[in-house]
DNA sequence: ACGTACACCTA
DNA sequence: GTAGGTGTACGTC
């Protein structure tokens, strides 16, 4: 070896570990050896053979060794027994993988070098120091931090995983002490992973600053009388001793005996038979392909090389685990299954199953050490190809937005479960995709903004590989809260198939009973808490979107989500089976995530300029009433606020009649200031109208405009498929479920909602359908008969109950049969339906008590329910749906009989909201036989209502179709004892249609 | 900056 | 009496 000469030094004990965690889990197909680690040192060392001038190496090797950790029993542990007495065994599946990559190392032509009585690190430091003492330059491949202290200006060290040069600057960074301080900082730090001592409670940060001031350890420990804060002081007095041990046990040693002298390890050429006969023993195709290439040879006729497995003392392959295969099985049934797959297994299997799995995936202790980075393409394929091989993978994507319609993609995570081993072990492998990461810029005039990070999968190309991956039927891809990555996902040009949502699974199985946020079911199921969002990307003033955080701290954040996602999924899936709830699942819940995925994306116009009007008229008009109301109450004050108005009104002015909140605050409701209104006081109706008025302006047509997408000019709400007990969808950001209709004020605000040149908005929605579900599900004679005869229903009622012909109904007198019908849905009681109807207690109490006896089978079906809410805890819809109500049992009258009117409630909403929601999933299925579907698009639901966007000449096909869908939607699953009715109208506004 | 109470919009 | 979401005021940190 001579001057300019330059040494690569691969720590290869080092490699096995950190690839075993950053590569997903490989196993040979023939029978299933594990061999992610042998394949990802072979890649490392291909690359670096043939091509490290390309990588961030930069230079290209003369001399190359591997050196491995020959046994435990070394001088450090004779120097301090309890040295690496912490390092439990090695995970199974990497028992094998050491003996493989020494005969890697050999079919390579590289020296393989273990010393009896030293680790590799020292052998390493000593050929370092060697070579760098005859002025060759020196690369150890590793990025352990142990070895930082040889970094010199000759000598660098490369992280192969994250193609990273680490030279002085680097260490100084991450530390904050140049390498020859290390072993010090090391000292004063200790290792709980080798178990070496350091002073207790320094840690990285101290040990710098204590470095910084006294120069090095010795001199620290000399002066440490010195130092101010009292506790630290005595602490390092204390156990001065302790640092002077570990630094012995950190301190590399550069006098190891060397079996090989320097020019030994001058790089030979390849054998390329031998190392593709390694190779293709090993199953590794692309690599053997590639490597066959390079050398010339034809692989087809070579025969693959004798390899020796050890699988160590108290290894046995995978397959002898009985608990294996009918596990395997059932993911895999999952993983093959494309949407509307049938049930996974038998009840009591899957009891089993399930039980299993929460029983060890809530022992399993989640480590986020182990995560890897996708730095590079090659990488990536591994994953993908990881994910293809099991069938199944977790899925989390990370953005800049929570808005998925403004959202820029800046990474994705993969995990991936370790089939090595039992399905229900709790193993699993997690991997974070870095695709836009960015660095610097204020983003000002002067600078040149923010640069793109290094060493990240390009996004182009990365999109490209994942398109594979998410639009791959035979590859189930699991996520929580799935609708928001398939938007982002589509909008990147991908469009997922066969996926899983933990979140709805999670709200199938327990909806009412907790939320299905991702990091409440980690504790509650997997008993972790998960990485908190703004531990990662601060909050408040100081939050920064994900592209600015640090790609090792988002690695651990984005990795344990899509980790934590996969666990849950194995852990809730069976449970679906279990509780007999696949179907629901199947039918009512998955498939809707596309269909409102859709209709989120198309977004509905409304125009800027209508609601910018109304919004003048409405301040105008609202500026009057305040003038008003101040010259009234002899003050100005903030109307707006109801402790100020409650003073004015019932302290100052002393106005009777007042009723308290349950805070103790004055009520100011519109009830309690019609009422003072009806008493002839002019003040109370002036704010009723005030408030109506600025209700109007500041929720709907101030706010609405600020929702209008910056490119498609639409708004896009957004629905969660999670957030009801019953089973309704919600609407945010905005709402688009309230918009205003009862009263010509507030429709107008409906006309701002515009259908597109050369088409109408259609309305569709179902006629009373809570009534007819009701009379279905109690099965009431009179109310079949007027729903199949179509009569007036609430006309039906009074007639029934006061005796009067439906013919010539008064109104009063049908308005309050119609009261009654809808407290009947609610769950009623005398309380409300008196506060409803303004009457007396007790004669709201008459009414139902006649009711009752008119409509014997109503009382029936609710005393029924209860009972069944009270002994399950849930009640079911007509589709079994389950909604819970874990507080019937209160002893607190009032909790109970709360829970007893939505337990009530709940069979007929939630029937009428599946309903709703199997229209939803057929109509565009019908839209497309019909030969409509590119001519109409559904936009918006509003529990009984659904918006569509009509192409002009299809309307006439549509309507119809539209209609007939709706109707039939319970078919053919269901057979209704009452027929379902539905309206549809189509304008150029929302106002009209409706 | 964040959470709660109140009031009010929808089905 | 059921099921939701949002804006304002006003308290806490």
């Amino acid at each position: 070896m001579k001057k300019g000469d330059h040494l690569f030094l691969v720590d290869g004990s080092g490699f096995i570990f950190r690839a075993f965690h950053a590569l997903p889990p490989l196993t040979r197909k023939t029978d299933g050896l594990p061999v992610g680690a042998v394949s990802g040192f072979c890649n490392m060392l291909w690359k670096l053979l043939t091509n490290a001038r390309d990588t961030n190496v930069g230079v290209t090797p003369t001399h190359f060794a591997v050196i491995f950790d020959y046994s435990s029993k070394t001088f450090r542990k004779e120097l301090y027994d309890g040295y690496k007495a912490n390092r439990s065994a090695p995970p199974e599946e990497l028992v094998p993988q050491f003996g493989l990559i020494r005969q890697a190392t050999r079919a390579f032509n590289l020296p393989c070098i273990e010393t009896d009585g030293f680790e590799a690190d020292d052998i390493i430091a000593t050929y370092a120091r060697a070579a760098e003492a005859i002025g060759a330059d020196v690369t150890i491949i590793s990025s352990d931090k142990d070895l930082m202290q040889l970094v010199t200006p000759n000598v660098h060290m490369y992280d192969s995983m994250k193609d990273k040069q680490i030279g002085i600057p680097d260490v100084i960074e991450k530390w904050g002490v140049p390498p020859e301080k290390m072993i010090d900082l090391q000292a004063l730090v200790g290792d709980s992973v080798d178990n070496v001592p350091g002073i207790p409670g320094i840690g990285p940060k101290t040990a710098a600053q204590l470095l910084e001031e006294f120069g090095d350890l010795d001199t620290l420990l000399a002066r440490a009388g010195e130092i101010k804060q009292v506790k630290r002081r005595e602490n390092i007095i204390a156990n001065a001793d302790l640092a002077r041990l570990s630094r012995q046990l950190v301190e590399l040693r550069t006098d190891v005996p060397l079996d090989m002298p320097l020019d030994a390890l001058v790089l030979e050429k390849q054998d390329g038979p031998k190392l593709v006969a390694f190779l293709k023993a090993m199953e590794f195709g692309t690599l053997t392909r590639r490597v066959a290439e390079a050398c010339d040879c034809d692989a087809s006729v070579i025969e693959p090389a004798e390899v020796l497995v050890e699988w160590g003392a108290t290894a046995h392959g995978p397959d002898l685990d009985p608990g294996v295969e009918h596990n395997q099985d059932l993911s895999k049934t999952d993983a093959t299954a494309v949407a509307g797959a049938s049930d996974i297994a038998g009840g009591a299997r899957a009891v089993d199953v399930a039980a299993a799995r929460h029983e060890a995936f809530s022992t399993h202790k989640i480590d986020h050490s182990g995560y890897a980075t996708i730095r590079d393409v090659e990488t990536l394929k591994l994953w993908i190809a990881a994910a293809k091989e099991t069938g199944l993978v977790g899925f989390d994507t990370e953005t800049t937005s929570l808005d998925p319609m403004q959202a820029e993609l800046v990474g994705v995570s993969l995990a991936i479960q370790d089939n090595t081993q039992s399905p229900n072990s709790g193993n699993v492998r997690a991997a974070y995709l870095p695709l836009a990461h960015k660095s610097g810029g204020n983003e000002d005039l002067f600078s040149e903004g923010p640069k793109l990070v290094e060493n990240q999968v390009p996004m182009a190309e990365g999109l490209a590989l994942l398109k594979e991956l998410l639009e791959d039927p035979s590859v189930l891809k699991v996520a929580q809260n799935l609708k928001y990555d398939y938007l982002v996902m589509k909008r990147h040009g991908i469009t997922m198939q066969s996926f899983d949502d933990t979140m709805l699974i999670s709200y199938v199985l327990e909806a009412g009973a907790g939320n299905h946020g991702m990091d409440a079911l980690s504790e509650r199921w997997l008993g972790h808490t998960p990485i908190a969002y703004k531990d990662v990307a601060g909050s408040g003033k100081s939050a920064v979107t994900f592209d600015r955080v640090d790609i090792e701290k988002a690695t651990a954040y984005a990795a344990e989500d899509a980790d934590v996602t996969l666990r849950l999924w194995l852990v809730l899936k069976p449970r679906l089976a279990a509780e007999g709830l696949t179907r629901v699942y199947e039918r009512l819940e998955r498939p809707l995530v596309p269909v409102l995925a859709h209709m989120e994306e198309r977004g509905i116009t409304i125009d800027r300029q209508i609601l910018s009007r109304l919004s003048g008229e409405l301040a105008q008009k609202a500026a009057s009433f305040e003038d008003e109301i101040y010259e009234l109450a002899g003050e100005k004050f903030n109307i707006g606020s109801p402790k100020q108005l409650g003073d004015i009104l019932f302290g100052k002015m002393g106005l009777p009649g007042g009723s308290k909140t349950k805070t103790g605050q004055w009520s100011t409701s519109a009830q309690v200031l019609e009422d003072l209104a009806a008493q002839g006081e002019p003040l109370p109706r002036k704010i009723v109208d005030w408030r109506q008025l600025t209700k109007l302006k500041s929720t709907y047509t101030d706010a609405l405009p600020t929702y209008v997408h910056p490119q498609t000019k639409r708004v896009h709400t957004c629905y969660s498929l999670a957030s009801t007990t019953t089973g309704r969808l919600s609407s945010s950001e905005p709402n688009l479920q309230n918009i205003p209709v009862r009263n010509a004020e507030g429709r107008k605000i409906r006309t701002a909602f515009i259908s597109t040149p050369g088409h109408k908005l259609i309305s569709a929605d179902y006629s009373q359908i809570e009534l007819r579900v009701l009379a279905h599900v109690a099965d009431i004679p009179q109310l079949r008969q007027a729903f199949a005869d179509g009569i007036d229903i609430h006309a039906m009622t009074a007639s029934e109950m006061f005796g009067v012909p439906v013919a010539d109904m008064p109104a009063e007198v049908r308005r309050r049969a119609k009261a009654i019908n809808f407290g009947i849905i609610y769950g009623i009681s005398a309380f409300g339906l008196a506060n409803q109807l303004s009457i007396e207690r007790s004669e709201a109490g008459d009414y139902i008590k006649k009711y009752f006896e008119r409509f014997p089978g109503i009382r029936d079906y609710m005393e029924s329910t209860k009972a069944f809410a009270r002994e399950h805890g849930y009640v079911e819809t007509i589709f079994g749906r389950r909604a819970h109500y874990p507080e019937i049992k209160s002893s607190n009258p009032s909790v109970r009989a709360f829970n007893e009117r939505a337990a009530i409630n709940a069979p007929i909403q939630g029937s009428a909201a599946d309903i709703i929601r199997r229209a939803m999933i057929q109509v565009e299925p019908a839209l497309n036989a019909a030969g409509l579907g590119e001519r109409v698009r559904m936009l918006l639901q509003v529990h009984d209502e659904l918006i569509f966007e009509v192409e002009d000449e299809a309307i006439e096909a549509a309507m119809p179709l539209i209609v007939e869908t709706m109707e039939q939607a319970s078919m053919p699953a269901l057979h209704l004892r009452v027929p379902l009715k539905v309206d549809a109208r189509a304008a150029a506004n929302w106002d009209e249609a409706h």
